[in-house]
DNA sequence: GTCTATACCCAGATAGAC
DNA sequence: GTCTATCTGGGTATAGAC
């Protein structure tokens, strides 16, 4: 069976290093503007040996998005298996943001600038890019149904991605690393106060 | 003198209709996606003529960029203009994002795409298309210190920016209409207490 | 100012030797 | 699995006729 990742104990096969350089060239410079003479030169490989590994561009982009479902998947498993309260768990995702900081400064969110520019592109991969999204989307409305919240979980998901959607893409433009903070500092506090009005509503 | 736009009461130049549709294409398509056979083909014009108009594809993302420039400034001066008190013209830059609500579930924010397309290119251009970011944050921030809010006026302004930025990039991802008129009543209700808050602490 | 023709380059993709 | 050589298409850009 041909397995995505490499076998246990095996050293890093050549598709894998493939994926992984692609993956960080498509974040920094952007799907479009990255070629194969790119990756390849990263990979230190020939350009002709490159389609013993992928048939086309597209594929790699597909095996790019895939690696990047299962390191997202794998995050928030391991933030939901260490932090003991809904509250904890999405202070992680906020704080993502702060430990991302200079790549978020320097490239933006690797998840929307990747579909912001597929759907420029008319991509047919670009419904498997919004899936990285909804990972988080349900993932942070689960915590907020545990919360308490029930009827507005999704509603306030949405809302704190947006929020850390535009912190990324004004990160970016104005390289601006105090900004950050302020509205991680911000959304800290929203959530604390999303999280006390439950409990009042609820009684305690 | 060249000006950038047509003299009075003369037909349309071509370079102007060039621009024009430049604008469009970029931000549909985005910069490098759009190729000069596009605008030429949308222009009704031979490839070879397009270099009498433009010596290279960078200096079409200039005008277009100064095009931008231009319009975002007017649009910002008839708001200041028609609208009374700093929260109604607050108000306006809110409703912004419902006028152009179906644009922007298509194409996203024609800005900060536009910036963050560049930024992954590294591009000359990017300084004067975060100039428009600018232009939007020293406005708000004007609103804010007319509002009374002068040491937090530009914080304020950076936050509604941020806010709406990332309520276009989920629209664009999600295409989600319900979700801008969310967020949008959320933000006038964000304007509202932030207007009131200063009216409180200047004891009205 | 507008056109056709064309040069040039780089990207994606293929063939086939080793 | 890796390489070199090569094809093809599309993109930017130029020359020169009308």
């Amino acid at each position: 069976m041909s397995s995505t990742s490499s076998p246990v104990g095996s050293p890093i096969s050549t598709r894998d290093r493939i994926v992984e350089l692609a993956d960080q060239l498509f974040y920094e410079r952007g799907y479009e503007h990255t070629s194969f003479a790119d990756i390849a030169a990263a990979v230190n490989l020939s350009r002709g040996n490159f389609y013993h590994h992928f048939k086309a561009k597209d594929d790699i982009l597909d095996a790019v998005i895939e690696l990047r479902r299962q390191r997202t998947q794998a995050m928030l498993d391991r933030w939901a298996a260490e932090a003991p309260t809904p509250v904890a768990r999405i202070s992680r995702f906020i704080h993502m943001m702060v430990m991302n900081g200079s790549k978020i400064r320097r490239h933006g969110c690797p998840v929307g600038t990747l579909c912001t520019e597929l759907a420029k592109l008319e991509h047919p991969a670009l419904p498997r890019a919004n899936h990285l999204f909804i990972l988080f989307r349900q993932w942070l409305a689960r915590q907020f149904t545990e919360l308490g919240r029930t009827h507005q979980a999704d509603t306030l998901a949405m809302h704190l991605l947006a929020r850390s959607q535009g912190i990324a893409t004004l990160a970016n433009a104005f390289d601006d690393e105090a900004f950050i903070h302020q509205e991680v500092e911000s959304l800290l506090k929203w959530l604390h106060d999303t999280a006390t009005a439950t409990q009042a509503s609820q009684g305690s």
